[in-house]
DNA sequence: TTGTAGGCGTTATCAG
DNA sequence: CTGATAACGCCTACAA
């Protein structure tokens, strides 16, 4: 079908040893036999067959992410910078959605294997043994996006999940409000349960607030109908509730919209301030006051991360990125 | 680094002829040699490498799809159903972010085709001349998801746009509105625009109903911002506004937000149907009645035809998907 | 039932 | 400066 190198060197009337330097701009050749070789090229509109350059070089310029789900807002945000970092390093990037299914993690560490990914990108899951083992068995770097591992020394790229809840407590504490609920999803998740609970518990202590446990309810997951679930609860159990924060801003729009049918209005009777900074949170009615986390970019440090350590440079340590309050109308000020 | 066929063939001491028959079971060996072979694969925990498998067979059993913007929520879900269907076929699909750059474009088709791709599936823009041509080079099948092709007789998947506008539209008359605006966003899109204005304005003749075309708003595009803008123009347009049915749920959840800071109330004041079926339709606050495409199930079987065209099957038809009314809180009845 | 050998499209190491 | 030629890991006639 498509011209190979061969054809590209017959054509020129050189071999196609000649050829691949010039393909590969290594030294030894005038210039004049490149300007017939590349005229060659032109004509039989050549172009390098990647898979055969994989094989004997042992690099793909492939890489692979894994993502707990693929539609979610944040999952795509995360994506788009690993696309983005990956596009510009002339990298590309093999989906893999692994549907929260640890065989179907399995599936394609070894799928990635036996397509020779250079590396890997794991993301917002715990890193479990059985993955760490496969992928010390390919020998390929990886690197964590929006997760952490207490048990591998990995690098890692996130926020402060401990601090930013601090924040956005801290926040609502700061306009005003001393009677606060969170509402939080599993919490025995690593990154987006626990720490932000410990967060929220150490602002309220750090300004002199009690807290009492009734003052936070759990869902299963961090997902809009477990907000919409927890609101109730949380108002049943607390009383004077002025403020709650949310540990994503699906959960914050759920909790919205359990305010509404509650005869609630937010901000007035009722402020919210999520977590996470999807677009949904600058399409709510009103706008969800928020703690972003720069998810384009840790998809793009995290691809570039990830980049370098296959092309040779060592011992990369996990980075910490900066979160922000992004104020839009969901939190009102009491003073 | 990892076992070849060679390490196979010697632990196993047979010819890798024989390895390879086994590995792609095809007849031709013992069941004690199979055996012998399989436990040696097991014992060197051997894979087989894609890669050099590739080269031989002319197959990488890799698609790319092509998304104008991986982080919409629209791109997001066709992207699910591509990445189910092709997980479960074997196949491994490179994403590819076009961020609506023709150069970008092009960069990653060359890009497939160096690597090798399968197929391709291209999301939701149109097909210029300059890819087609490129693709034909390429020699691969397409298959186009969300969008159509008026040029080229390509297969795609997608819903009816005119009929989907239209069952939106007849739905608003049928709950007694008559005063109906629409707001869409450009007006040459030949998807999202053209189509569904058509099936509006003829919803509207069927019914009876007069049509003005300061019924309609035009945005640049079809994203929240526009939707927020183009409301207030409507309203300004056409008085005693009762309904609305916009282009896109974007566009819907945009409108809510400036009825919410002009004091309107959604659906008491307007009402509002939406078109796509988003994540963000059943979050918004009402939730929002909507027309649904079936995104994931068009990335599915997109995805589904494109592997049987890349395993032979010839001349596939496009496939009109249906859509249907998603009934929730933003529409009122006025009978 | 099994093995030998050629080739897929490149890169890289040699000689010239 | 240039050209053979041996890999890379696998598949597949063709032989045995």
């Amino acid at each position: 079908m498509s011209a190979t190198i061969k054809d590209v060197a017959r054509a020129a009337n050189v071999s196609i040893a000649t050829v691949s330097r010039i393909l590969n701009n290594q030294p030894g050749y005038s210039s004049k036999t490149k300007e017939r070789v590349l005229k060659a090229i032109e004509a039989l509109d050549y172009q390098p067959n990647a898979i055969a350059r994989g094989l004997i070089s042992k690099r793909t310029k492939t890489i692979g992410v894994l993502v707990p789900d693929v539609s979610s807002m944040f999952s795509s945000s995360l994506l788009k910078g690993v696309e983005d970092a990956a596009y510009s390093k002339g990298y590309s990037v093999i989906m893999c959605h692994t549907a929260f299914s640890g065989i179907r993690t399995m599936d394609y560490l070894r799928l990635l294997n036996e397509k020779r990914a250079d590396g890997i990108l794991f993301t917002s899951e715990v890193l479990k043994e059985a993955y760490y083992n496969e992928i010390q068995r390919m020998g390929v770097p990886v690197v964590l996006l929006a997760t952490q591992s207490m048990s591998y020394s990995i690098p890692y790229v996130k926020v402060d999940d401990r601090m930013a809840a601090y924040s956005a407590t801290r926040y609502l504490i700061r306009k005003g409000h001393r009677k606060i609920g969170m509402i939080s999803g599993n919490k025995e998740d690593i990154i987006a349960g626990k720490p932000r609970i410990y967060g929220f518990i150490q602002a309220l202590e750090d300004h002199g607030l009690p807290f009492h446990k009734n003052q936070i309810v759990y869902g299963p997951g961090f997902y809009f109908e477990d907000g919409k679930k927890a609101l109730p609860e949380l108002l049943k159990q607390m009383n004077g509730l002025t403020a709650v924060v949310s540990a994503s801003d699906f959960m914050a729009v759920g909790a919205m919209s359990a305010a509404y049918e509650l005869g609630l209005r937010v901000p007035d009777d009722l402020s919210i301030i999520g977590y996470d900074n999807l677009d949904i949170a600058k399409m709510s009615v009103p706008a969800l006051t928020t703690v972003a986390q720069p998810l384009l970019k840790i998809g793009c440090v995290g691809a570039q991360m990830l980049i370098e350590m296959v092309e040779g440079r060592k011992e990369i340590e996990g980075r910490i990125l900066p979160h922000r309050i992004i104020e839009r109308g969901t939190v009102r000020s009491l003073s």
